[in-house]
DNA sequence: CAGAGGGGAGAACGATCGGTCTTTCTCTGG
DNA sequence: CCAGAGAAAGACCGATCGTTCTCCCCTCTG
């Protein structure tokens, strides 16, 4: 079951890599300790020598996805500012959307198995949440608009919505809708930014 | 378990009640027979009886949530047409968000769950996706909109968004975001309805 | 009054759940 | 060289999963 590239790595490394494949793809209650241990080469004593539960391994792959993505869109603000930024996070947004074996936004499909807010599981959701809607809300600012909140907000819920529609849907025709949409919110910011 | 009012009803509705109520509360998976049987107050002999399995009873409440959304929308475009119903449909699913309890659209949270988008529970989903989008098109076109299907796209993608964020964070500010981008959407709309 | 059938109560099925245990092997650091 | 830690292999735990079963009662209907 262990793919070749896996191999040699630490066992923790492959639990979390096995995790976040088996995870995303098939949802958090679907996927038990069994397969788990199995698809990792791993077995059931080392699992748990590094994850006191398999919540908390559930909860290492979301931190870990939060990371990845974290990353990412670091390197995006790092070399653009405002608007430019906010038209590139979106895009970048899109593309996910539309990369092979897309399933939604795993955060919000935790979420969605996960109803107590209080749930370490959704606890990793807020904070990530939280932290994308501050980073939109931050080139907003940038970008001078009028209602940087407003602007935050808009975005991390068309966000939302484009990520659910490409799971569900289309996901080039989610991706359109979204950079559109996109566009017409931030040429309104423009115009109320302006007219201040 | 069983509620007063529920006690008279015949075992299938209540069975169906109880399912309702638990199934969006705690999820899907979450959800066993022992809980449904019990707090229904029905025996799990009676519950084999009316579903042929707990597959079958999932896909029943998404069912009877999509018909009653189903009522309470077509009772709101009966007496008002195109953008005033766009308006009015948006300005429902603004109160839905913030309505106690609240924890998200039942359809996307079970889409979440059931990744393999052929399995019956996703069928469900997608009629009712495809019916909500192409209530939102015909109102479109009844206000004259130059791209109605990006209108509609556009719609669900908010609701969606909308719906997420009410889950996840504060409802009030969802449904206040919600409606003021599909006041705006509606506006852009508007203007390059009548530049034609 | 007889018989059929829906419903209640609950035992039981095999499978799987998350989690613990023992045993053996291998690698590494002192 | 040897001690000790980490990992593999796999048995094992009680609990719960979805599902089926028997048994009995109750209420219809003929």
């Amino acid at each position: 079951m262990t793919s070749i590239a896996e191999q040699k790595l630490h066992p923790r490394d492959r639990l979390l890599r096995t995790a976040s494949r088996l995870f995303y793809a098939y949802g958090l209650h679907t996927v038990g300790v069994d397969r788990l241990v199995s698809e990792a080469g791993v077995t059931r004593a080392t699992f748990y020598r590094h994850f006191p539960s398999k919540e908390d391994l559930i909860v290492a792959y979301l931190r870990s996805r939060s990371e990845e993505i974290r990353n990412g869109v670091e390197q995006v603000v790092a070399d653009s500012r405002g608007r430019e930024a906010l038209l590139r996070i979106v895009n970048v947004l899109g593309e996910d959307v539309c990369s092979t074996g897309f399933r939604g936004c795993p955060f919000l499909n935790a979420a969605a198995e996960y109803p107590d807010p209080a749930h370490p599981v959704r606890v990793a959701v807020s904070d990530y949440h939280a932290w994308f809607f501050q980073v939109l809300r931050d080139r907003a600012v940038e970008a001078g608009h009028a209602d940087p909140d407003h602007t935050a907000r808009v975005l991390v819920l068309l966000r939302d919505g484009a990520l659910q529609g490409g799971a569900l849907g289309d996901p080039q025709q989610a991706r359109a809708t979204l950079r559109r949409a996109a566009e017409e919110l931030l040429a309104a910011a423009d115009r109320s930014s302006r007219s201040e």
